[in-house]
DNA sequence: CGGAGCCAACTGGTCCAACCAGTTGACGGG
DNA sequence: CCCGTCAACTGGTTGGACCAGTTGGCTCCG
């Protein structure tokens, strides 16, 4: 049994968590506005700082508008958020009117996968594809063990992505990996398959090594093969 | 001759910037203290709470990491930053370290315009296909204004990427488009081509209302090949 | 001399209170 | 009816005080 460390949110952190949720759950409609800084400090019992570190952070993410003088106006997050959101959208599963959120992420880490391996082949350095080469390798010990098998398997991609030479895509791996949500939450079955696949992993190093772009475009596609059979829910759904 | 809006930076938002290009350009290494709230806020002649909004800020984009007691410290931006730190790079492409970021984003759009694309047949309602069609219809008539070809083209693959009904794909999409960087600071001559290609336009609309997956991905990935030829630069280089 | 414990001097976190600076809309005079 | 004025909002900024957690040196005991 192991211990997590306690997780301590500040004051600024809970109302900012509170004010997202509101947002994306839908409770306010686009374009009305919030109530003021004074209001809200009141509401919820704290001090006007705590609430503007807050909006600051949502104003960030692309959730709301403020302007000096008028009141702060929430945004369609639909058209206006980056992938950010979805990294600050750990836990809050229940709020978000999405059930698919973790289906599109899997989507989405093929898609740039695939390609990130494809201009992996093309343009990586010889140091880089040497990396990627070690990385399988430690992904092999790490067999049986899942865990770390799942830790080496992040490892090994990030090292694809950086050799692939894209800043976007390295950034997009981070958003994608990054908060809870992502690829960790991911009911553990559904990657089985994917991490024990030792043999498939070090042919997409080897198609890598070898600069054979379309090849390892298809041996990342096929790895990374989204799974059609069920949905992907939230576990508390 | 239009006007733009004055853009009006509030204090947290210039401290915000000027320790978002020190960290990005690299002048602190992975772990190393940030200046005290204290400090900075002397150094920047401002107060400690706008620091703090501008920290806040730098936290949440996967920068900087704070914690209670400790020292604030630096991350290496490469493997914890998210996709939306490409969004507030607008104009700071000097500080930048990256040259080809520009080159990144259009390949960025590439892969995911075209799997979008492909869900986007596979799987759109047909109110969706129908909003495709309209958008193409909408840009065709833009001809031959290039601004507005430009604005219809993005609603276009809005829609798009909408009707694909991944959440992660329209988030990305965003992170891509906003800002001044991005797609739309990309030069024109670049674009052009591509914006004038009508008929591959209406090819593509054609092949999603049809549902043809294989072919709406291989027209998308054709319309946004990236052109080989000259990098893309920042034109201050 | 080595180590355990304490404590002062940091760090960030929160609060209060006041004032500056824009925006909005109602109200009154032309 | 229109237009300027102005009060009552909104967010922006400041100063100062205190709370809370971390760190590292320093003392004291073994």
């Amino acid at each position: 049994m192991t211990f997590d460390p306690i997780a301590r949110h500040s004051v600024s952190d809970q109302v900012f968590g509170r004010l997202r949720d509101a947002v994306v759950s839908g409770r306010y409609t686009a374009e009305e506005p919030l109530p003021s800084e004074r209001e809200l400090a009141t509401l919820f019992g704290v001090n006007r700082h705590a609430v503007r570190e807050a909006l600051r952070r949502l104003q960030q993410l692309g959730l709301v508008r403020v302007s000096q003088g008028g009141a702060t106006k929430v945004l369609d997050w639909r058209s206006t958020a980056g992938l950010d959101l979805a990294m600050t959208l750990a836990g809050a599963q229940d709020v978000l009117p999405v059930a698919t959120l973790g289906r599109d992420v899997l989507e989405m880490r093929a898609c740039i996968g695939a390609d990130a391996a494809r201009l992996c082949a093309l343009r990586a350095e010889p140091a880089a594809r040497e990396a990627i080469a070690a990385a399988v390798e430690a992904y092999g010990k790490a067999a049986p063990d899942l865990d770390r098998m799942g830790a080496a398997d992040r490892d090994l991609w990030r090292r694809i992505v950086e050799g692939s030479g894209n800043i976007a895509y390295l950034l997009a791996f981070n958003s994608l990996t990054a908060g809870t949500l992502a690829i960790g939450s991911v009911p553990a079955h559904r990657r089985t398959a994917e991490l024990l696949d030792v043999t498939a992993h070090r042919n997409l190093s080897e198609l890598i090594a070898a600069g054979d772009a379309p090849g390892a475009e298809a041996a990342a596609r096929a790895l990374l093969a989204v799974p059609v059979l069920d949905e992907v829910r939230s576990p508390r759904r």
